[in-house]
RNA sequence: UGACCCAUGGUGUAAUUGGUAACACAGCAGUUUUUGGUUCUGCCAUUCUAGGUUCAAGUCCUAGUGGGUCAACCA
C-alpha cells in the first residue's frame, strides 16, 4: 500500500510547475546570512529546500547572503557549513552573494541607464521622512530628477570611494506614493567603507538585500526561492527587478517561520543572549541553535524528524517544545546505550553480602535492539542508589524502597530494606538491606515479587563525573508575547543545574563525544566537549517521560 | 486611516481541491514491562462570527471580528 501523504503548499506549486512544463527540473537554495549560527528554525528551511531537491530529483545550492560586511564573519560561514553537514544535507554548489558584486554593479548601471535608478544625497532621516507612512503617501525630492549622465557619474564615484559613508545612496525609481512602502523608491546600494570577509577592501559600496537576493537567485537559475513570510511585501519588488532587468524569473514563495515555545528564535536576540553572557555561547546546550542541540545530545535525525513532522504553512505558530522533546526521545530510545549513574546518592549496605566480595553482572545495552548485547558492571555489598528511591513513610503507590519493602536492583538482586540510619536533622544517611542470592537477574528462582526496579552503582567501583542538567531557557511560553517587557525578563534562572559529583558505572569512562546514553530511569545523556582527562562532563539531553512525577505532583 | 497575508481540538499539520473533519504531540484512563522508560488500547473539534451560493461548504462569495508584516543606508 502506498502511504497517502499529502503535499504541503510548496510541493503543490512545484508539482504544478513540473507538470505544466514550466520547469523541466527544479533548483532551490538555502541562503543564510553568515552573521550568526543556524537555529532550529533553519532546520525547517533546510528540510524544505533539500527535501524538494531529493523528492523531485533537482538541485539545491548553499548560498551565503553576505551583502553586509559589518555583521558577517568567516567563522559564521564555517559554523553554518558544519551544522548543515552534521544534519546530513549535501549542497550542489557553494555560492556567495559577494561572488556576484560585479554583476550586480553592472545591473545597477543598467537600471540607471533606463532611468530606473538615481543617486540620492539625502540623509537617512530625510529619506525616512520623505517616505511617508503606511497611510500617508511619500513624496519625491529633487535628486529623483537627476540626469542619467549625472547618476552614472555619481554612482561610479560612490564605487570609487569618492564619498563618505552615508553621503549618498542609489535608489530604484519606482513610485513614492505606492501603497506598498517597499516600492517607494527602495535603496539598492549604500556606501560602506568596510572590509568584507571575502572581498576585502575591493568595494566601497554594497548592494542591499533587495538588490542582491533575487538577482542571485536569477544568476543561479533558482526555480523556487523559498523564504519566510516577512519577505512577502518584498515580492513585488523582487519581481520588478526581474522584469526591468529581463533576467531569469525565479519565483519567491513564502512560508511562516517556525516558532518554538519557551525560547526566542531570531539571530539578533540569540546574539544578545550570547553577548550579554546569559549563555556560554552560540553552542550553549540551552540555545535553540543546531550546534546547541548537537552539544546537548540531540541527534540529527531527531531534528530532521521534528522539522518534517511539524510541516510548514503560512500561518503564525508557536510549536510546543514538548514536540521537539518527543522527537529526541523517540530517536534516542532506539540508539542510546543503557547505563547506570546515581546523581543524588544514598548509601546502601547489604548486610548479608560477603564482606569484601564483588561480582560482575550483565546490563543489557538496549532493550530495543534485536542484537541483545550487554556490558558488565560490578556489584558489591556497598552501593549507592538514588535518594528519591527511598521513603521513611512511603504511600501505597510508591513502588520503591521503604522500611520492610523490597525492590529489585536492575540487573542484580532483589533487596529488602531492614532499616535505615539518619542524622540529627532526620536526613536518611544509610540503608541497611538484605539481598536474596537466588533472585539474581536472569536466573531468579526466588519466587519473590518486587514491583520497583532501581538503578545503582557499586561504591568501591564507581567513577565520578560532572553532570549538567538543563531546563528551558525561558520560564515563559512566549517570552516575546508581553508588550512593554523585554524578553530577557523571562529567562529561567534555573535553566542550568550542575551536579559536581555524580557516581557512574566504570563502563562510562570509555564514553566518547557524540555517543548517546540513557542513564537508566534518569534520562538521555551525552559527553560534553568540556570533558578533560580527569573530569568527565555529561549533558542531560532530555529526561525520560515520568508518569510518576506527574502523579506525584497532583 | 493604506497595502499585502493569515484564521481547523490545548499545540502543529491534513482533508481526494465542493462530498460530510484525519494524523501527530500534549493531557486523561487503562495495558504491557526486571527502566513509573518502551509497547498497545480508549477518551478528547459541530473548522473565528453573520449572511449567501449549492442537493452538498472547513473549502466558493459578501460583510464583520481577531492576528501578522511593511515607515532599517539589516537580512
Amino acid at each position: 500500500m502506498e502511504p497517502k501523504v499529502s503535499l504541503n503548499f510548496v510541493e503543490e506549486i512545484v508539482e504544478k510547475d513540473l507538470e505544466s512544463g514550466k520547469h523541466a527540473s527544479i533548483h532551490t537554495r538555502f541562503p543564510p546570512e553568515p552573521n550568526g549560527f543556524l537555529h532550529i528554525g533553519h532546520a525547517s528551511s533546510l528540510c524544505l529546500n533539500f527535501g524538494l531537491k531529493t523528492k523531485y530529483n533537482g538541485k539545491c545550492n548553499l548560498r551565503f547572503d553576505d551583502t553586509n560586511p559589518s555583521t558577517e564573519e568567516t567563522r559564521y560561514v564555517e559554523a553554518i557549513k558544519k551544522d548543515i553537514e552534521w544534519l546530513g544535507f549535501e549542497w550542489d554548489n557553494e555560492f556567495y552573494a559577494s561572488d556576484y558584486f560585479d554583476q550586480l554593479y553592472d545591473w545597477a548601471v543598467v537600471l540607471i541607464k533606463k532611468g530606473l535608478a538615481y543617486v540620492d544625497d539625502s540623509t537617512a532621516e530625510e529619506i525616512a521622512e520623505q517616505k511617508g507612512t503606511p497611510t500617508k503617501p511619500g513624496t519625491g525630492n529633487e535628486y529623483r530628477n537627476r540626469s542619467i549622465e549625472e547618476n552614472l557619474d555619481l554612482f561610479k564615484k560612490m564605487k570609487d570611494g569618492v564619498f563618505d559613508n552615508g553621503a549618498k545612496v542609489l535608489r530604484a525609481k519606482i513610485d513614492m506614493a505606492a501603497p506598498n512602502m517597499l516600492m517607494r523608491d527602495p535603496l539598492i546600494y549604500r556606501i560602506k567603507k568596510e572590509k568584507h570577509h571575502r572581498t576585502g577592501d575591493k568595494w566601497n559600496i554594497y548592494p542591499m538585500y533587495d538588490f542582491a537576493h533575487g538577482q542571485s537567485d536569477s544568476i543561479e537559475n533558482i526555480t523556487h526561492s523559498i523564504c519566510t513570510l516577512e519577505f512577502e511585501n518584498h515580492r513585488p519588488l523582487y519581481n520588478w527587478f526581474i522584469e526591468k532587468l529581463g533576467i531569469f524569473p525565479s519565483r519567491q514563495i513564502e512560508f511562516a517561520r517556525r516558532n518554538l515555545s519557551h525560547t526566542v528564535m531570531s539571530k539578533r536576540k540569540l546574539l544578545q543572549l550570547v553577548n550579554e553572557g546569559h549563555v556560554s555561547g552560540w553552542d550553549d546546550p540551552r540555545m535553540p541553535t543546531i550546534s546547541g542541540y548537537r552539544r546537548r545530545g540531540y541527534t540529527a535525525n531527531s531534528i530532521k524528524n521534528f522539522a518534517n513532522d511539524i510541516g510548514i504553512a503560512r500561518r503564525e505558530n508557536i510549536i510546543d517544545v514538548s514536540r521537539l522533546e518527543f522527537s529526541a526521545r523517540q530517536d534516542l530510545n532506539k540508539v542510546s546505550t543503557r547505563v547506570m549513574a546515581v546523581l543524588d546518592p544514598l548509601k546502601v549496605v547489604i548486610t548479608n553480602y560477603p564482606k569484601g566480595e564483588m561480582e560482575w553482572v550483565e546490563l543489557e545495552n538496549n532493550p530495543e535492539d534485536e542484537r541483545k548485547t550487554a556490558h558488565r558492571m560490578p556489584f558489591s555489598g556497598e552501593l549507592y542508589i538514588e535518594k528519591a528511591d527511598f521513603m521513611k513513610d512511603p504511600p501505597k503507590k510508591f513502588f520503591r524502597l521503604g522500611p520492610g519493602r523490597m525492590s529489585r536492583l536492575k540487573a542484580g538482586y532483589i533487596i529488602r530494606c531492614d532499616g535505615f540510619e539518619e542524622d540529627e536533622n532526620g536526613n536518611v544517611t544509610q540503608l541497611n538491606c538484605t539481598y536474596f542470592p537466588e533472585s539474581k537477574s536472569g536466573q531468579d528462582t526466588s519466587g519473590l515479587k518486587a514491583k520497583g526496579v532501581l538503578h545503582w552503582v557499586s561504591i568501591e567501583h564507581a567513577k565520578t563525573a560532572e553532570v549538567r542538567l538543563y531546563d528551558r531557557l525561558f520560564a515563559d511560553e512566549n517570552p516575546l508575547g508581553h508588550e512593554g517587557k523585554d524578553f530577557k525578563e523571562f529567562i529561567n534562572p534555573d535553566s542550568l543545574k550542575v551536579i559536581e559529583k555524580a557516581y557512574i558505572e566504570p563502563y562510562l569512562t570509555n564514553a566518547i563525544e557524540g555517543q548517546h546514553f540513557q542513564f537508566l530511569r534518569m534520562g538521555y545523556f551525552t559527553l560534553d566537549p568540556d570533558t578533560t582527562e580527569d573530569n568527565l562532563v555529561f549533558n542531560r539531553t532530555v529526561t525520560l517521560r515520568d508518569s510518576w512525577a506527574k502523579a506525584k505532583g497532583k
